[in-house]
DNA sequence: TTGCAAACCGACCATCCGGTTTGTACAATG
DNA sequence: CATTGTACAAACCGGATGGTCGGTTTGCAA
């Protein structure tokens, strides 16, 4: 109804004309986060962002091509927000510990995002985004192990240590706390929850202490 | 169409008639752990179970019915698989190795209820089963939390580390595991994906590694 | 044998699904 | 002005959905 005040105004008047589909894709994202493809119709999305059903499918050739056009997209963005997290130096634990908050903030800030590449992984099925997810984290956990490797080879980390599966234990963690976070905000043990950042510097620290071999200098 | 051979057999004559109702709960558990509740139709199931639609109305209420019997009789199973992980003895790092490993290995046994926790946590919709699966985490979480909290007790755990945690650091990575399964397949840096129970042995050392203060044993 | 309730089937229903078709408002082009 | 192309809405389509119903079979008790 109301004629959405996103980045297009008079000035441009070609541009007004993909703020409807800016509109749908934003609206489906957040629907297809929360519940799922099957769990979305396309009269919901109609509903939601303010347009016919029909004008949908002028804009996108069917529900998966929508689909697929979300996934895409959040993941160019998500590639490139995450670019800038792996540049850094300082030791070891100082890496470390930078990547987690920044990964785990990007997490949080992203959620829609984060849901769907989650259900891409749970599903694992047909759909072809699966790729387009393991594309993405492969990247990035690529990067990642090779920090790791370079910090092992400059004796930073134990050698008989499998440097893949410490990113698996990095980036699992972070992602994990927001699958489990509205579980635990229910457990009397847990008064983390509502603080992914401390979480995640208290679980790098788990881990470091654990990574950093004995004859180092014992950074925490 | 086969007349399934479950754990009923001629003597009892009155539980052949539940058989049916036990042949969809199956069918149904196996089917929205794999495609999701939206995913999976009536039809579906009464084609995979060999019964007819009008039978599994007859035996449930409604699908949602179903979804929550289904929910429920595959968390009351898991409870009581998971009640003899906990009571062993020895000391910290044994007690976990084991922990870790019995519950890595329910995990992969059961992927179907696996898949179905997992998808109740990222849905957290509507649909109640939510808190089945709050509950049934819920207990054994807050049974590791204290065995940790004993550990800190008697000095096998560091002080300054969160007992709870460390609990979810254990379970999450173990979960994990089976969410990025498919995914780290691909992934070349990555050889641990076949054999949960080494990923899980070495995910537990390099935790303990680190929750064991320098001035105890060093176990590994 | 009869009576009766539970188990079961298959046809049926209203509704919603993804997708298509039709028609209109409008801006640009000649 | 006529034409053309695009953005859009609304009515519409066949098919699938969750759910209902009438009727038939089955098993047990009187």
């Amino acid at each position: 109804m109301a004629p959405a005040n996103l980045a297009s105004s008079a000035t441009s008047p070609a541009h007004a004309t993909a703020e409807a589909a800016q509109r749908i894709l934003h609206t489906a994202e957040r629907l297809f986060a929360e519940h799922g493809y099957e769990g979305v119709s396309i009269n919901m999305i109609a509903e939601q962002a303010g347009v016919s059903k029909g004008n949908i499918f002028h804009h996108f050739s069917s529900k998966e091509t929508l689909y697929q056009t979300v996934l895409g997209s959040a993941c160019a963005e998500a590639r490139r927000l995450l670019d800038e997290l792996v540049n850094r130096d300082g030791d070891l634990a100082e890496r470390l510990l930078h990547f987690a908050a920044a990964h785990i903030a990007h997490l949080e800030r992203h959620y829609h995002l984060t849901r769907l590449v989650q259900r891409e992984l749970l599903e694992g099925g047909v759909r072809r985004g699966k790729e387009l997810a393991e594309q993405l984290c492969g990247e990035n956990f690529a990067r990642l192990v090779e920090i790791l490797r370079n910090a092992q080879g400059r004796g930073e980390l134990r050698k008989e240590l499998d440097p893949a599966l410490i990113a698996q234990l990095l980036v699992g963690s972070n992602i994990f706390f927001f699958q489990a976070r509205n579980m635990l905000r229910h457990f009397p043990d847990v008064d983390f929850a509502d603080d992914p950042l401390r979480y995640s510097r208290m679980v790098v620290k788990v881990i470091l202490a654990g990574i950093v071999p004995p004859s180092s200098t014992q950074g925490a």
